[in-house]
Parts: C-alpha cells; structure tokens; sequence
DNA sequence: AGGAAAACCTGCGTGC
DNA sequence: TGCACGCAGGTTTTCC
C-alpha cells in the first residue's frame, strides 16, 4: 500500500507518539496470524528490555532502533500500526508493549489484511536482508548525484522508463503511485525505453523525483482506499493526483482523457498529449 | 541475463 | 441478493 511519503509519514507519527521518552520494550505478542516472514519468537525475545530510540525509514522500510538491535518492518500493500487501541480487532498480527522510567505505558499495534508485510530483526543495518540491493534515497541525494546514477542505471536499458523507475536500485521508494505522477510531471511517456532517455529528460525526472515525493511528504501522502499513518491520520497528496485513478478523465493541464495501460502488471497512467 | 509473470493474501466494487 | 471477477499503494520467486 504505501510508498515513500506515506512510510515517511508513519514514521513521523510514530517518533511523535515515542517523544524522546525512551520506551523499554516490555513484551511482544503474536495475535493474529503468520505474515510473509516474521522472526522468531527467540528473535523477539532478544529484543525485550531494550530501549526504543526512534524510528527511521530507508526505502519503504521502517526501522525501529533498538540499543542493539534493529527491528525492520515493510507495510507491505496493507500494513498500518495503531498507538493505544481499545482493543484488538481483526488482522492485529503482533502487539509490542513498552514502558518508561515514568511507568508510562506504550502499546503499538500491527494490522494488515493482506499479510504481504514483514518483520527482520539483525544486529546491524547492514546485516538486514532488506538492506541489500538498494539505490540511493531521492529526497536526501543531490539532484546532480541522482541524474548521474540514473543516467548510468537507465543506460542500455531496453525496459520501459516506468518499470525501470519503480526498480528500488534505480531510486528507492517509487512505487505504482509516485512512478505515474513523476512521470507525467517530467513530462515522459510511461512507455519509453529507459535506455534512450536524453540527459534532458533525465534531469526533468529527477526534479519531478523530487518535487512530487517532497510535496507528497507535506502532504501526509496519499489516502486512496484506506491508508492512514497512525491513529486514523490521513494524508491528502490524493487531490493533487494528475494521472493515477484518473483514467478517462479530462487531464488537467491540457484536457485530453487521461490513458491507463497495464506494464509489468501494473497500472500506469498518463496522458498522451503532455508526455511525449 | 534481463525482464515479465506469478505468487503471496484479503477485501471491495462492479456487473451480470 | 448472490456470485464471479477484477483490481489494489509491495516484494520475492519462478519462468522464459
């Protein structure tokens, strides 16, 4: 479900609720059922007793920072955490309990539908399986840094520039989303082949890159269906959609009906008079 | 070897 | 109403 603003979101909401009050891991309990892959009950329970230090993101991870260890969770299409529910409903799979010095309690709370997340657990960030296999993050890389890496990564490339973009070592984070909306923003057909992007074309995709995730950040991200960061908190990034879920719908800067097309089984849209 | 397709799941909207 | 079908924001595995 949710791509790089919408993981950066939760993790802002997340850090919030934690407040710098060093919260002690009490306990983890699996309610609900398996997910993809998830650490055992062995690995967990290394965990107890450490202090929370804060949540950070790489990618479409979150990483929750243990004193020595590192808790890795991916949303998948339909995770979502919960602070401090009332109680627990269908598809809460795992509930972490903590507390501090000021015997403030903390319950965080794991749902998903679909099961399709997960869970790693490793000493450091390199040991992670996750870690591996990455690209550069588009909000915190220099523009002329990223237009060289995706110059070199594009380069005899015979897929299309939207697959290629949605590559995690292309850029991590674009996901079906975000890939449709930079797209259009740069003014690039979904279709084109990756390899024969102009240096041009390149640099207006990596100011899209960035302009469109900055702007998507603000803007608590996208709430299509059901995607709230924490708590019910919804983002609103949706309204400033261009193409994706507008398919034969007037484009919005020159009105011609928005197209949508299937590539590598995904949805793409775009329009077919701004991107050339 | 690169890239497409399938697989992993549940839920929801649509159309018959 | 009920049922079949298609589709959904990700990642990993399989297949060609």
């Amino acid at each position: 479900m949710p791509e790089l603003p919408e993981v950066e979101n939760v993790k802002i909401q997340l850090n919030k609720k934690l407040q710098d009050l060093r919260f002690q891991l009490m306990a983890v309990e699996w309610v609900g059922k398996p997910l993809r892959k998830s650490p055992s009950a062995q690995e967990f329970h290394s965990l107890l007793g450490q202090k929370l230090l804060g949540v950070s993101r790489r990618a479409k991870y979150l990483l929750f920072r243990f004193e020595t260890s590192i808790l890795l969770n991916s949303l998948g299409m339909s995770g979502s955490w919960k602070a401090n529910p009332q109680s627990t409903v269908l598809h809460d799979h795992f509930v972490f309990k903590f507390k501090n010095t000021n015997s403030d309690f903390l319950k965080l709370v794991y749902n998903d539908p679909r099961r399709f997340g997960f869970f790693e657990i490793h000493k450091t960030w390199q040991h992670l399986e996750s870690a591996k296999n990455l690209g550069p993050e588009p909000l915190e890389s220099e523009p002329a840094f990223l237009q060289k890496h995706l110059q070199k990564f594009f380069k005899a490339k015979t897929q299309n520039v939207k697959s290629a973009l949605m590559n995690p070592l292309a850029v991590v984070g674009v996901g079906n989303i975000y890939a449709s909306e930079i797209l259009f923003h740069a003014g690039i057909r979904p279709q084109k082949n990756a390899g024969r992007l102009k240096s041009k074309q390149v640099q207006r995709l990596v100011q899209s890159l960035q302009s469109v995730l900055r702007e998507a950040v603000d803007r608590g991200g996208s709430t299509i269906r059901d995607f709230k960061s924490l708590d019910s908190i919804l983002g609103n990034y949706q309204d400033q959609h261009f193409v994706y879920g507008r398919a034969s719908k007037p484009c919005r800067i020159c009105g011609s009906p928005i197209r949508k097309t299937v590539q590598a089984g995904r949805s793409t849209f775009w329009c077919q008079h701004c991107q050339k």
